[in-house]
DNA sequence: ATATATGTAATTATAAAAGTTACATATTAA
DNA sequence: TTAATATGTAACTTTTATAATTACATATAT
């Protein structure tokens, strides 16, 4: 199962972006996360539709910070991609008139839940400026 | 990303065994699943080679379980296919002299273990004869 | 005007599970 | 001993998501 990076790549983009001064452009930070401007652009799109950061077009545009990197959290960025699961347990969903079915997914669910509570309780306590940290 | 099945579907299977008296033919056990015997074979062997289950070969073979419900955790189940990790979530790995990605990785890296943790310790406490509970 | 940005649709690559095909091997029953 | 029925596996295809790329429209500073 191919893994989702996105949130340790947006996460990587904005401490680099708090670091510069001014603003980066897609082409800057695709250098240095050795991908392509294209996906900088895609993945920072729901950031900048949050209000996190703003884009300026034209010569000398690029990136930049709308808000201090303390007063966003790890979970602020995880709801931004969260529309998959966090794990990679799947469960099945094509006999839901089968008992063992619905005992199989109360377990697994339950214990996936209560991870998910603590992971997410977790992402909250965290703001970004302590990525920063050297 | 697409979601891994295996334990939910051998967990399914395991159960059914169990309600069963004699041995499951890898085509019944797949009809029963709406896939392939196949698969049924590829998902299950790993179960074979760790002691909960014995195959017949030949006429009337199949699958039989070797252990009672009672004596396997979901835990045991999880190890047998947990060479991947449980999170979707990925960190990357390419910029091992950057301190951002360093700590990032060690920020979400730590709540993954704790979260991990949690599921392991609550996968260890669950027998599978606890699924077939009606 | 022109060079430089972003914005985005469309296409292709990649990776892992799932599904399928084909065939070897083992076993039972007649 | 032969035929039917199982498993065991290698090889290939499909599926589905992120990631990467291509192409081009749009906005802006100089």
């Amino acid at each position: 199962m191919r893994k989702d990076s996105r949130i340790s790549r947006v996460l990587h983009i904005l401490v680099h972006m708090d670091a510069n001064d001014g603003s980066m452009t897609s082409a800057h930070i695709a250098q240095m996360l050795s991908t392509n401007p294209v996906v900088v652009r895609r993945i920072m799109g729901g950031l900048r539709d949050a209000g996190y950061v703003r884009t300026i077009k034209g010569r000398g545009g690029g990136w930049v910070l709308a808000c201090p990197l303390s007063s966003i959290t790890l979970l602020d960025i995880y709801n931004i991609f969260n529309e998959t699961s966090l794990f990679t347990i799947g469960l099945t969903d094509e006999h839901s008139d089968c008992f063992i079915e619905g005992n199989i997914n109360k377990e697994l669910g339950n214990i996936m839940n209560d991870a998910s509570d603590l992971m997410l309780g977790r992402f909250g306590e965290v703001t970004l400026d302590r990525l920063s940290r050297r």
